[in-house]
RNA sequence: GGUCCGUUCAUCUAAGGGUUAGGAUACAAGAUUUUCAUUCUUGUCAUAGGGGUUCGAAUCCCCUACGGACUACCA
């Protein structure tokens, strides 16, 4: 018996950005597909023209790539959907919506082998039988019962379902959904799962207005053509799952149908339901891998880049939400999730996202990052500030706080008193550290200060703690008092590093300052 | 409303019939430190409820409750 090559799609819709539930999808399709030596195609869903947006495709691609997920299909070499095929992207064009013309005949061929009618319902009329359902507090269900009362290829002679064909320009292809028929599904995260079909409805299928399929037939079809092995989404696609096992049986196609698992939603933090947009403004997280600005509303959203995320940060807490190994690792690099994913370790229930935890991510991956590597990211926003200061220093000063921040973003706040000389000086520090003996006592350090040459840690270090102990001073009481002097504030590392980096001069033009 | 899926600390989760129900985040306390942070130690906190099955249930079954998804000529 020969096995199947696992060949995996994330298929997106390019309707709006890329949420983090959806890079999460994107990110278990592409684990399970290198996992396993497998391809991880890229398809762009985009048979709803009405809902297009400007931009989508581009930041959904752009995301993936700052996530390091990148597809083994569907992309060009230069990071656009494959339009034609070459060796790399054997089943371009990639984008749904340039496939068109491939659906047609298999909306027909079911129709032909009886598994699907036209239907000429017009939207009107479609929506006053909703209304009237409505009224009487039921949902309305285009169904084995409804059919055969409207207009369609069921209930109206042959002649005249081919001349609505021509003149109608609304019809659509719906399936007929059989009656009364359990359908037994099986799902790799949920196991055995029945559906009775009576509680289903005739799905459209093809729609004459647009010439496009709807998701359901252009998804079973390309992932035939695609021979898609393993079809890995979000949980609200389970409740279509047995109209696509249908299909799949209508098509004759059941030898290459491919296996399904559903993973759990992402739900906010707080409260009920599903992850939204609007919890990340309403909690203060990014629910974008990248910053959008929405081309109709210019509606502004965070993403985690700019919030200052590593990608592997990002892709590390996506990793762990719904999955883990078993172990009690928390912490993987990109590869180590390839080599331990498994479908069978993913968790059936919804994960209600922790922004708290997301932090704590990025504060473990900061920590691993070189200081050379930190104080590149650094120059960038001190260049900004207007401050230049050379690479080695800087390199320095990122050694000192690294263990100190969550984000680069943190680094000046914690260490702007390497660049400039404190401004202001903490009120509760001061409360604490300074009386009137203080200055005077700061001007005679001042002094012990000046003679050490050279100015090294181990030396600055040994003459203030043997100016102290010949006087009889009070450790705390002096270097907290020189902390504030230097820092202008109670915190930051050792205080003699941090002497021995600004070096003497800066030292005592910052106590002399203090009249 | 109907259909389907789910339910272990506040949160993410481990435990595949026998554990003092484990870890992580967050929170709190203590230790360390010239300060802040780090680090270390400790602590608080969970099997939704009710019935079965079994010598024994977080784990298997049923009911209830709660949560979620879906219920479009959207995906």
């Amino acid at each position: 018996m020969t096995v199947r090559k696992v060949r995996v799609r994330f298929a997106p819709s390019p309707t709006g950005p890329l949420h983090i539930g959806g890079v999460r999808t994107a990110l278990f399709n592409y684990l399970f597909a290198r996992r396993h030596g497998g391809d991880f195609i890229i398809r762009i869903e985009d048979t709803d023209s009405g809902r297009f947006v400007p931009g989508a495709e581009a930041y959904i691609i752009k995301a993936l790539a700052w996530c390091n997920i990148l597809p083994s299909e569907g992309l060009t070499a230069d990071g656009k959907i494959a339009e034609q095929p070459d060796a790399r992207n054997p089943h371009a064009p990639y984008r749904q919506s340039q496939r068109k013309a491939l659906y047609r005949q298999y909306a027909e061929q079911l129709v032909e082998s009886g598994h699907a009618y036209y239907a000429f319902d017009t939207p009107e009329a479609l929506n006053a039988l909703r209304k009237e359902a409505e009224e009487k507090k039921e949902t309305f269900t285009y169904n084995c019962k409804v059919r055969t009362q409207r207009p369609t290829s069921l209930t109206l002679p042959a002649g005249e379902v081919a001349a609505r064909l021509q003149q109608d320009t609304h019809w659509v292809v719906r399936f007929k959904m059989p009656e009364n028929r359990d359908v037994r599904m099986h799902d790799l995260i949920r196991g055995e799962v029945t559906v009775n079909t009576s509680t289903l409805d005739d799905k459209v299928l093809w729609k004459a207005a647009d010439g496009l399929p709807t998701y359901h037939l252009a998804n079973i079809v390309d992932d035939r053509l695609m021979d898609i092995s393993h079809v890995i989404r979000g949980e609200e696609w389970l409740p279509s799952l047995p109209l696509h096992y249908l299909l799949y049986e209508a098509f004759g196609w059941t030898d290459t149908q491919p296996e399904f698992a559903h993973l759990s939603l992402l739900l906010k933090p707080d409260g009920k339901g599903k992850l939204s947009k609007r919890d990340g403004d309403r909690l203060g997280f990014p629910v974008f891998p990248l910053a959008w600005k929405d081309p109709l509303s210019g509606e502004l959203s965070r993403g985690y880049r700019e919030d200052g995320y590593f990608p592997e940060a990002f892709i590390n807490l996506l990793a762990l939400l719904g999955w883990n190994p078993g172990t009690e690792q928390e912490l993987f690099s990109l590869n180590e999730l390839v080599n331990l994913f498994g479908l069978d370790r993913v968790i059936k229930s919804g994960a209600k996202f922790n922004p708290d935890k997301a932090k704590w991510f990025n504060q473990q991956v900061l920590r691993t990052k070189s200081n050379e590597e930190l104080a590149q990211l650094y120059q960038v926003e001190l260049r900004e500030r207007g401050i230049t200061a050379a690479d080695d220093y800087v390199t320095q000063v990122c050694g000192f706080i690294k263990e100190r921040a969550t984000f680069v973003g943190d680094f000046w706040e914690l260490s702007a008193y390497f660049f400039t000389a404190p401004t202001a000086y903490d009120e509760k520090a001061v409360k604490k550290y300074w009386n009137p003996k203080t200055l005077p006592l700061m001007k005679v350090l001042a002094t012990v200060l000046a003679a050490i040459e050279p100015f090294t840690k181990e030396n600055i270090a040994h003459a203030v703690h043997e100016w102290i102990a010949s006087n009889s001073l009070n450790m705390g009481a002096i270097m907290n008092a020189f902390r504030l002097c230097i820092v202008g504030a109670s915190k930051g590392p050792d205080l003699f590093e941090i002497a021995a980096l600004l070096k003497k001069e800066e030292i005592l033009r910052r106590i002399n300052s203090i009249i």
